[in-house]
RNA sequence: GUCGGCGUAGCUCAGUUGGUUAGAGCGUAGCACUCAUAAAGCUAAGGUCGGAGGAUCGUUCCCUCCCGCCGACACCA
C-alpha cells in the first residue's frame, strides 16, 4: 500500500475587529494556493485558518458599539467568512474560533501542561499605560523619552500587576539546537537569520496573563479566576485546538505529528510563530512545527505604507468585486515578490491584467480554441494523473520552485509557457497552413490546445475558476462565448 | 548605536564564482500579420549597473569610505 501522504498549512488568525486587508489576502490566497497544490500532489490536506476573538481591542470595540462582546465577534465572524469567500479560499478551509468552547478547553489544557511541566510562575508586570489611549503601550509604541505617540503630552503610568509568566528564558539552547537540525525551518532564510539573533541575545520571561478585573474578554487561566490568558496562550494554541487537540491522536496525530505543520505568517508575526510559539509547544512536550513562511507587506506605490491619509489604500473586497476572484489571486500570486515588501496600486494592477490576462492567456484561450472549432481539430488529452508524473509537461525546476514556497517564481514559469504558445501560434502559421494542407494544420493546433490544458492543469492551485474553465474548454473542444478577460478601457 | 540587507533601463526586478556588444517583463515608438479580446509576432529607443577611492592585466560583481533606503534588536496578530 502506498504511503499515506498528510500535510497541514495554516494562516494566522486575524483579529476580527476590522475588515481584512490586502496583506491577509495576499497570506490567504497564498496558503491556500499551496494548500490545492499539495492536494494536488496527492497529499491530504488539513487547511487551517480562523478567527481571533478575545483580547482588549475587540473588548473596547464591542463596548464602543454597545454590545456584548460574544455578540459582536459572532457578527463579524460571519463578515470575516464572506471576505475570505472573495479570495477565492477552498471551501474544505477549517476555521477555528478562539471563542469556540473547544478551544478555550484546549488552551486551558495545554496551559495545565505547561504548567505541570514547571514552565509558569507568578510575578509582578510592569506595563506602561497611556491614560490617553486607555491602553497599554509597548515600548516601541513610545518614543525616545518615553511618551505615547499619540499622546506626547502625558507620562504614561506604569502598572504594577501580577501575571503570570512563561520560563521562555529556559528555551535558548533548546531552540538553538532545534533551528541547527532544521536549516529551512523559516523561509526566507534572511528572516531566518533574524530570529537566530534574537534568540542568541538571550531570552526574558513573557507575561501570559492578564487581571481579568481590567480585561474580562478572554480565556480564563485554569485554577485562578481572577487572571485571563493573554494573545499568546490563547490565540497560538489554534493551530492545534483545530485538530482536536488535547486528543493526541486523531487529527493531531496525522496533521501535526505527521503531516510536516506549515505555518504562513506576516513579517510582523516572524517571532511569535518561529520563536515563542516553537518554545511554548517545547514547554509542553509535543512536536514542533515544520516551517514557517513570512511574507513581506504590501506597500503603496514607491514602497510607502498603505495609509488612509495619503489615500493609497487599495481594498482587496472591492478587487475581487470589481475584477473577479481570480483576478486578485493573480495580482497576489504573480507580481507580489515571494518574501519583500510590494507595491500593489490599481494602475499596476490594471497592466499587468490587461498584459497577462486580457491580452495574455484571455486571448490565447481564444486563439486556440476558435482554430479547434474552425478545424474540427481531435486529440487526445493527458490524465490528471499522466499530468502529475508527467515531467515534461512542467517547467524545469516549477516543482522545486513551489516546494521553496516561491509561488511567484512558479506563475512565471506558466507564463512563460503562455508567452511561447503565443510565438508558436505566428511562428507556425497554423492559420495560413490550413488554407493547404488541413491535416498539418490540425496536428499543430492540437498540440497547442494540450499545452494550453496543461496551462490549465498547472494553473489550478493559483487560479481554480480560470484553470477549470480552461481545462474544461479543451476537453470539450469548445471556443469560448465570451472573453475569459475583457480588456479594460483606457 | 550594534548586526544584516538593499541601491542595475520610465516601472517591477533578474544577473555576473571578475573577462569581448549588461538581461527579462511591463510601458513607449515603428513594421507587419490576421487564428484571436484591433490581441499576438518582429524591430527599435532607453542603463556612467548609487558616489569616490583601492587591489587587479581587467570588475556592475572583490576591499575601504561616503550618500540614500529598509529590516532585526521582544511582550506589536
Amino acid at each position: 500500500m502506498e504511503e499515506q501522504k498528510n500535510f497541514y498549512i495554516t494562516t494566522t488568525l486575524p483579529y476580527v475587529n476590522a475588515p481584512l486587508h490586502m496583506g491577509h489576502a495576499l497570506e490567504f490566497v497564498r496558503a491556500d494556493a499551496f494548500a490545492r497544490y499539495k492536494k494536488l500532489q496527492g497529499y491530504t490536506v488539513y487547511f487551517n485558518s480562523g478567527a481571533d476573538e478575545h483580547g482588549q481591542k475587540i473588548y473596547s470595540k464591542a463596548l464602543e458599539n454597545g454590545e456584548e462582546p460574544q455578540t459582536f465577534v459572532d457578527k463579524n465572524f460571519e463578515v470575516f467568512k464572506k471576505q475570505i469567500e472573495s479570495f477565492g479560499i477552498s471551501d474544505d478551509i477549517h476555521l477555528t474560533r478562539t471563542t469556540n468552547a473547544h478551544h478555550v478547553m484546549a488552551a486551558q489544557d495545554f496551559w495545565n501542561r505547561v504548567n505541570n511541566n514547571g514552565y509558569i510562575y507568578k510575578k509582578t508586570y510592569q506595563a506602561k499605560y497611556c491614560v490617553g489611549c486607555e491602553a497599554e503601550k509597548t515600548d516601541s509604541e513610545l518614543d525616545e523619552n518615553g511618551r505615547c505617540l499619540l499622546h506626547p503630552s502625558l507620562i504614561p503610568e506604569i502598572i504594577n500587576e501580577e501575571n503570570y509568566f512563561f520560563k521562555f528564558s529556559e528555551f535558548q539552547e533548546k531552540l538553538l539546537a532545534f533551528y541547527d537540525t532544521k536549516p529551512h525551518f523559516i523561509i526566507p532564510e534572511f528572516r531566518y537569520n533574524e530570529m537566530k539573533a534574537f534568540v542568541k541575545n538571550g531570552l526574558q520571561d513573557f507575561s501570559i496573563s492578564r487581571v481579568k478585573e481590567k480585561m474580562p474578554w478572554g480565556v480564563p487561566v485554569p485554577g485562578d479566576d481572577t487572571q485571563v490568558m493573554y494573545v499568546w496562550f490563547d490565540a497560538l494554541v489554534n493551530y492545534i485546538s483545530t485538530l482536536g487537540y488535547p486528543d493526541i491522536e486523531g487529527d493531531f496525530k496525522t496533521f501535526w505529528v505527521e503531516g510536516s505543520p506549515t505555518q504562513y505568517c506576516g513579517k510582523d508575526n516572524t517571532r511569535f510563530q518561529s520563536v515563542m510559539w516553537q518554545a511554548m509547544l517545547m514547554a509542553a512536550e509535543l512536536p514542533n512545527s515544520e516551517q514557517i513562511v513570512v511574507n513581506g507587506f504590501i506597500t503603496g506605490d514607491g514602497g510607502v505604507r498603505m495609509s488612509k491619509t495619503l489615500g493609497n489604500v487599495v481594498d482587496p473586497l472591492a478587487i475581487a468585486t470589481e475584477y473577479g476572484t481570480d483576478t486578485l489571486r493573480f495580482f497576489l500570486l504573480k507580481e507580489i515578490s515571494s518574501f519583500e515588501d510590494s507595491p500593489f496600486t490599481i494602475e499596476r494592477f490594471r497592466d499587468s491584467y490587461q498584459a497577462n490576462l486580457a491580452n495574455g492567456l484571455g486571448n490565447l484561450t481564444s486563439r486556440i480554441m476558435k482554430m479547434v472549432t474552425n478545424y474540427d481539430v481531435q486529440y487526445i488529452l493527458p490524465t490528471d494523473t499522466d499530468l502529475a508524473e508527467f515531467d515534461d509537461a512542467v517547467p524545469e525546476d516549477f516543482h522545486t520552485k513551489l516546494d521553496a514556497f516561491d509561488l511567484k517564481a512558479g506563475m512565471d514559469d506558466i507564463w512563460r509557457e503562455v508567452n511561447s504558445l503565443d510565438w508558436l501560434i505566428q511562428n507556425k502559421e497554423p492559420f495560413k497552413i490550413a488554407k493547404t494542407d488541413m491535416a498539418e494544420a490540425q496536428r499543430i493546433v492540437g498540440d497547442l490546445a494540450i499545452r494550453l490544458y496543461i496551462i490549465g492543469f498547472l494553473l489550478q492551485p493559483f487560479m481554480p475558476k480560470t484553470a477549470e474553465t480552461i481545462m474544461t474548454l479543451v476537453k470539450e473542444k469548445k471556443s469560448p462565448d465570451k472573453p475569459l478577460f475583457n480588456r479594460l478601457e483606457k
